[in-house]
DNA sequence: TAAAAAGTATACTGATTAGTATACTTTGAG
DNA sequence: CTCAAAGTATACTAATCAGTATACTTTTTA
């Protein structure tokens, strides 16, 4: 058992009490116990609760975004297909039992001022999130890649949001059908040029 | 002096510090400092913190819901107008000093219990707001209304989550530009069914 | 193997906060 | 004009919770 390891027991017990109970909703005993260890063995490897929420949400975001990474890159390697199988992925999240909305988006809701730790991060991992987007768009060639990217990360957002509000994984279909249409409409577009010309 | 007054000023605190602080990070002290009312008075209109919560729910509901339909009621009168000037409408909601993201949302985040009074009202009030949607789109007499006001709502919660995220209005804009696209799609496909009879 | 680092167990401190209690004052309706 | 309801002011209770302290044990490592 290395030094890490009682680290990630907390980060694990973290995640998972965090998501289901919100930041002001757990206390430092309750992750302490969850995790096995003691409450002095916490602060050991976090100087304050505030530093566990980070720590937590640096953690829950690199195994995130890495697994999603993963799933939608071993499915499909056509940049369309790609842009669409991210929303297979995303309604197989909304299909967890333990699935209580964007962790992030929940930080910024109980941490509201503005230039916090807590609120950078959470800003910095949106944007990683949404700058793979851009990176997935980009690889389609289509015309308007920024425009279209816009369009889908409202789409996403929405849908994680809709999942959680009526408790149903169905937004992820709805917003696949509409990134399908704007797909659509810019292949459509392109088509137009030549026979304009 | 009514009544009501002093309740009142206790809901309009209460709306403008739990919008800006977070339901768990206001106390019933604040509330009751801000409304320039004794904590007993306060107590003697809301029996309990939570409900001063569902309170402050229903009163911000009946307020925005109101408010929000009066402006695009009032901006225009064609059924596809009026659905596009939902997103000028929450451009400027976005725009305000004070905005901090879905009050619903936010109460969702917080009290993450299923089955609680607060969730079910969030859920309840979503759902009158996504009725009113439905409701526009079912007048501009477009096929797949179902469908298409799934799409709008979808474009509509993810403007308002990366407003919040992004600290800018200008998710609205995207919102906007992509139901346009989806409106012109359907409009292109019913044009074509003639041709294809 | 010795000693430093990491951990257990448990109790404590101090601050915050929901909600109550007491005693007095204002106000408005009959 | 009176009296009950609503309000002020202030202090208190009881629980929760972040963070610390003490004394002891296990594990790592040099």
């Amino acid at each position: 058992m290395p030094q890490v390891s009682k680290r990630e027991q907390l980060l694990k017990a973290a995640v998972t009490l965090f998501s289901r109970k919100g930041f002001h909703g757990v206390g430092i005993d309750a992750i302490s116990e969850k995790a096995g260890v003691t409450k002095k063995t916490l602060y050991h490897h976090f100087k304050s609760k505030e530093e566990l929420i980070l720590a937590t949400l640096r953690y829950y975001d690199e195994r995130f975004r890495n697994d999603f990474m993963k799933s939608v890159e071993t499915r499909e390697t056509d940049p369309v297909d790609r842009l669409l199988v991210v929303f297979d992925v995303v309604e197989e999240w909304f299909r967890e039992d333990d699935f209580y909305g964007c962790m992030f988006v929940g930080a910024m809701g109980e941490f509201p001022d503005e230039g916090t730790p807590i609120r950078n991060f959470c800003q910095e991992a949106k944007g990683l999130m949404l700058g793979y987007i851009k990176n997935l768009v980009e690889k389609t060639q289509l015309q308007k890649a920024d425009q279209l990217s816009e369009h889908i990360i409202l789409l996403l957002e929405g849908a994680i949001t809709m999942a959680q509000v009526k408790n149903s994984p169905f937004s992820a279909v709805y917003a696949k059908q509409a990134v399908k249409v704007l797909i659509r409409d810019l292949q459509r577009s392109s088509d137009e040029i030549p026979n304009i010309i």
